[in-house]
DNA sequence: AGTACCGTGTGAACCTTTTCACAAGCGACC
DNA sequence: GGTCGCTTGTGAAAAGGTTCACACGGTACT
């Protein structure tokens, strides 16, 4: 079997979002057409996409919601608890505790850390938060899955290296800077200024090309 | 001049990122090669990304750090100030309001708005929340660049409608549902739990295929 | 001035992802 | 049972993005 793009997954998400409201909406069946309208792209990226899992609908009528969405359930490993760590119980992750979203998904934030004084011992939620010197002891105990960085850019690194010693196989990074782990650990990066960043890029596309001095080599600035 | 690819521009976010720190550690020149090192790419990438807005480096030598800076930042856009309409002060709201980050970037947030009763006359960070109805009337007098949606997902379409009502052209949407804008506005969504569903999914390929129950064809579940 | 070395800029090759287009399956209706 | 309309699943084509590889320009050193 072919290796699955990375966009493939991510629109499978979306996917099932669509078919958890499509089924609350009390939708039955679903269309290729009907789905891929509702996420503004096209059917034959909805029936390529599911294609690479096996065929779940049926030819003339479309694909049945509830038995879609298990389905991709199933294929995004949403049918178990992932047990997190988070790292870092400032604004950021303060904000994820506080949101119920993705405990409903399976995402179950285990522990938080956090190496700030004045912040370990307080409780978060239905959490204390715990010295980050603790990360490997606790994670001796509650194996986690994965683990969150919501910490200042410069530990970001180094609190990679303690989830990856700590075992857990999958980060996902608040922080905006290239992370290594190695390739066994699955890494995502959530970058807000990288976004607003491509915002500010296109709104100043309609400007025109940069105004040059003249007589000067676009290479210059060294001496 | 051919369209810019989205990988390009935020793979320029990254350069700019290594740059600012190279500078900052006393670095005059910079190689393609070293710079695609330190974002865990190949130098061909890079130089070919810088190629498509001109020829920034010098053969032999390779690029003059501070000028490079200088042309992505032009590049992006961020040699100007963007203001920023916040709608939403709930948990990623007033994380965001209390993050310095963009600010320095050029990403003014000048106004919050919520519709929590509740929330709206409370102080966040230097701003007032106010009241989402007013949305325009400020718009009126601050002229938004962008605007940034950190509401609840059934109110994300409306407050992005009522945002480019008023006149934003960009949007920076954290509700996990895609919206629907019109041509000329640019969208970017960050949303976190696809982020952490395509997480899982890596996490889940280890396991084998789907057991299928047998005698059953893949299409099942309809009556 | 000549030679050795280095690194950019870029066409071309390669690879990945998306879109096209259609055969084949399925239900409905006569 | 036959025909019609609808929709899937999928090879093939097209588009898009990345990597290769090298000519060219520039520095340094003799
Ligand atoms: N808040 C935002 O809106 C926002 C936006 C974009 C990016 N970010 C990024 O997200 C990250 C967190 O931002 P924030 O606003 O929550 O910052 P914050 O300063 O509020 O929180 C960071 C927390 O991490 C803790 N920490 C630092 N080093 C640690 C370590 N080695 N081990 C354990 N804990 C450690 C600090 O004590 C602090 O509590 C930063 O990297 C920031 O660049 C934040
Ligand atoms: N908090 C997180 O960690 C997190 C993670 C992933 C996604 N999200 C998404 O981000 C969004 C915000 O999450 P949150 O945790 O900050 O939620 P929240 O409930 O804390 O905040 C939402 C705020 O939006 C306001 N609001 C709702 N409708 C509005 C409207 N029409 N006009 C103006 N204000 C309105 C509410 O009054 C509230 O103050 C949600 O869509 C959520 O799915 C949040």
């Amino acid at each position: 079997m072919t290796r699955i793009a990375e966009s493939t997954v991510r629109r499978l998400s979306h996917y099932y979002r669509v078919l958890e409201e499509v089924e609350a909406e009390g939708g039955r069946l679903i269309s290729s057409h009907r789905l891929a309208q509702r996420e503004g792209i096209t059917s034959a990226q909805v029936r390529k996409d599911l294609s690479y899992f096996g065929s779940f609908g049926r030819r003339g009528l479309g694909y049945n919601v509830v038995h879609l969405r298990h389905e991709i359930r199933w294929i995004l490993g949403l049918d178990r608890r992932w047990r997190v760590a988070l790292v870092g119980a400032g604004n950021i992750g303060t904000a994820l505790l506080s949101y119920r979203g993705f405990a409903q998904q399976g995402f179950e934030v285990t522990a938080v850390f956090d190496r700030d004084p004045s912040r370990v011992g307080q409780r978060v939620g239905d959490l204390v938060v715990q010295d980050v010197s603790r990360l490997a002891a606790v994670a001796a105990e509650q194996a986690f899955d994965m683990g969150v960085i919501a910490t200042t850019l410069a530990s970001a690194q180094q609190v990679a290296d303690a989830l990856v010693a700590a075992g857990v196989r999958g980060i996902l990074n608040f922080a905006p800077r290239k992370l290594f782990v190695p390739a066994h650990v699955a890494l995502r990066t959530v970058d807000m200024a990288v976004e607003l960043e491509s915002l500010s890029f296109a709104l100043s596309q309609a400007r025109g090309p940069r105004r040059r001095v003249p007589g000067r080599g676009g290479s210059g600035g060294g001496r």
